[in-house]
DNA sequence: GCCGTCACG
DNA sequence: ACGTACGTGACGGCA
């Protein structure tokens, strides 16, 4: 790839020589990478901006460079360039670039095109979309390691110019060829409407979620951690005493002695490198023994305090006691976001201790938090999408699935369903969606897989319509290699063609879920961008802040809470028209314990 | 850097 | 006889 730059020639440039770019408005289409001296867009600032707008043209205008120019009306300029609405641009990893240009005081307006995305959806089982990756796959070009560039020095600012240039320069250029590439192969494959419609404007609703980011309550969480650290302690001193001996507890192999050799109590599964101690071993032990109890409550609150606890205030920034998380647009096979550094996707709920810590998740004064979520968001599109007549009814006419599913199965009148009942139905409901086995409902249940068995062929002898559609989704997946949601997202599963008999089942399991869990992202990710739109075409100032699969969470001015309300719950209920209703359930209050 | 474990949907 | 629910991310231990 020729790499051409407004330094090529290795000589320091004119002080404005950025004039040599062509007129911004002669741009229809323009690729670019931001340059910082790290990846944290809350700490990280701008070092350079790296430009393309055709093959084997690539320009890099310096703006913190160590060794100047840095063009002092650069910011001018680019803004022109970037604020412009009817130029397109494109970039890998776009959220990152339009963060660090709104540091920079510059907002990228128009059309996006993101090359990461892009690959995404061409290959959601990749588990890197990195320019490096990506390029290497569809350019077979190597890009030089950026540790290579970057030296001894501490910051890309420091990189000489002549250096850093041609670099920068090769991103930008790689963006926009790879451009080329991508887009016909998202047209060919069916994706080019939900690449435009669903996930370039997601990536702006993620941009400002994670500059919203979430307050957190500093003070409650330090007493929290506090009383842990006591329960710990006195739960340690209790351990060593049933055991008779002091060991490292959150070592599985050195509690793996303790249980097995020394208590000589009886081992259940074993895992690659020894005797399992996990949940479900240490329950089944607990009938034996004192001490697999007490580990089961330490392990808990270890695990709350220092995977939250103590590690959100840490996280939080100190003027705003914010937490902003990445939400993750290309890392899952089936669609959905993830969230990390911190993950608050999996902020805990369903202990008293989930409870105290999300009522450490609070609103600022004046707003409060409202949470909506989907009920059953997956099993009402399994209906959709099967069209199976009873699970179709009941969620017509706002019918109690599971009781529903447990009366069919167990074959008694809905009103005679135990509770009992009803939470087996539940986990056989949640088995189809998972693309269910005897093995694992007996597992679930804690029954015999016989059992188990019984209850699957039950359920499929009165749900022919989800039978058969999950045989027509297994038959489509060998048949064509891949699975797609309502959207026409698709995931690959080559392993459905397997002869390897377990490998061949887990795909089938893949291949059942996929367009469930797919759909639902699909769905909510719709919702999330008209929400969006509505909350800043009616001026409101509430703020989308997080999103957990089913649940979208909200930061709203107490005189706003009406018309939100009104506007969140119309457009989740109404993202699809399908052939049963959807149902959110809104609630809020001062944290997100009370808006649940 | 991998493993086991466990927090969530 | 095998070895199994689907999708994630983060922690501590250990090599």
């Amino acid at each position: 790839m020729k790499q051409a730059s407004l330094f090529d020639d290795h000589q320091p440039p004119e002080k404005d020589a950025h004039r040599q770019s062509p007129s911004p408005h002669t741009l229809k289409e323009l690729a670019f990478d931001v340059e910082t001296t790290g990846n944290n867009p809350m700490s990280d600032s701008v070092v350079g901006i790296a430009l393309c707008r055709r093959e084997g043209e690539a320009y890099y205008v310096p703006v913190r460079h160590a060794d100047g120019p840095n063009l002092p009306d650069a910011p001018e300029i680019l803004s022109s360039i970037f604020e412009d609405e009817t130029v397109a641009k494109i970039g890998h990893n776009l959220k990152f670039d339009i963060f660090m240009m709104r540091r920079e005081g510059i907002e990228v307006r128009g059309p996006l095109f993101d090359t990461m995305v892009a690959s995404y959806l061409l290959n959601p089982n990749w588990p890197n979309h990195s320019l490096e990756e990506v390029g290497l796959e569809y350019l077979h070009h190597r890009k030089r390691p950026f540790r290579e560039v970057l030296g001894k020095k501490a910051s890309f600012a420091e990189v000489p110019l002549e250096k850093a240039a041609p670099y920068a320069a090769e991103d930008a250029e790689l963006a926009f060829e790879l451009r080329q590439i991508l887009f016909p192969k998202l047209d060919a494959e069916g994706l080019a409407q939900l690449y435009h419609e669903i996930e370039m404007p997601l990536i702006r609703v993620l941009a400002d979620m994670e500059t919203a980011g979430v307050k957190i309550d500093i003070p409650l969480l330090t007493a929290l951690s506090k009383e842990l650290e006591r329960d710990l302690v006195n739960l340690q001193t209790t351990i060593y005493r049933t055991a008779g001996q002091e060991f490292n507890i959150n070592s599985p192999r050195q509690l793996a002695k303790v249980l097995f050799e020394d208590l000589g109590l009886k081992p259940g599964r074993k895992t690659k490198t020894g005797f399992s101690t996990s949940v479900d071993v240490l329950e089944d032990l607990a009938h034996q023994h004192e001490l697999p109890g007490h580990i089961l409550n330490y392990r808990t609150l270890h695990k709350l305090k220092t995977t939250y606890i103590d590690t959100l205030p840490a996280l939080a920034e100190p003027s705003s006691k914010r937490i902003h998380t990445s939400f993750n647009q290309t890392i899952t096979a089936t669609g959905r976001l993830s969230s990390s550094d911190p993950n608050l996707q999996n902020i805990p709920v369903r202990t008293e201790w989930g409870t105290r810590i999300r009522s450490a998740f609070i609103a600022d004064s004046g707003s409060l938090l409202l949470s909506a979520d989907y009920s059953q968001i997956e099993l009402r599109i399994l209906a959709h999408m099967s069209g199976d007549a009873g699970l179709t009814h009941a969620f017509q006419h706002n019918i109690d699935v599971h009781a529903r599913t447990a009366s069919e199965v167990f074959q008694k009148p809905v009103d005679a369903v135990s509770a009992d009942e009803r939470r087996f139905a539940k986990t056989i409901n949640f088995g189809v969606i998972y693309g269910m086995s005897a093995f694992g409902l007996s597992e679930a249940l804690d029954i015999a897989p016989k059992d188990a068995a019984e209850f699957i062929q039950h359920y499929f002898a009165t749900h022919s319509g989800v039978k058969s559609y999950i045989e027509e989704t297994l038959e489509t997946a060998r048949r064509q290699g891949y699975v797609s949601t309502l959207f026409g997202r698709k995931r690959q599963i080559p392993d459905v063609r397997s002869t390897n008999v377990t490998v061949r089942q887990a795909a089938e399991r893949v291949a059942t879920n996929t367009p469930l869990q797919g759909t639902a992202a699909d769905l909510i990710k719709i919702a999330m961008i008209r929400i969006h739109d509505a909350l800043r075409t009616k001026k409101l100032t509430t703020k989308m802040v997080l999103q957990i699969h089913d649940e979208l969470l909200f930061e709203v001015p107490e005189w706003e809470l009406d018309a939100v309300q009104k506007i969140v719950r119309h457009e989740m209920e109404h993202a699809m028209k399908l052939t049963v209703p959807l149902k959110v359930d809104v609630g809020w209050g001062k944290n997100w314990a009370e808006a649940h």
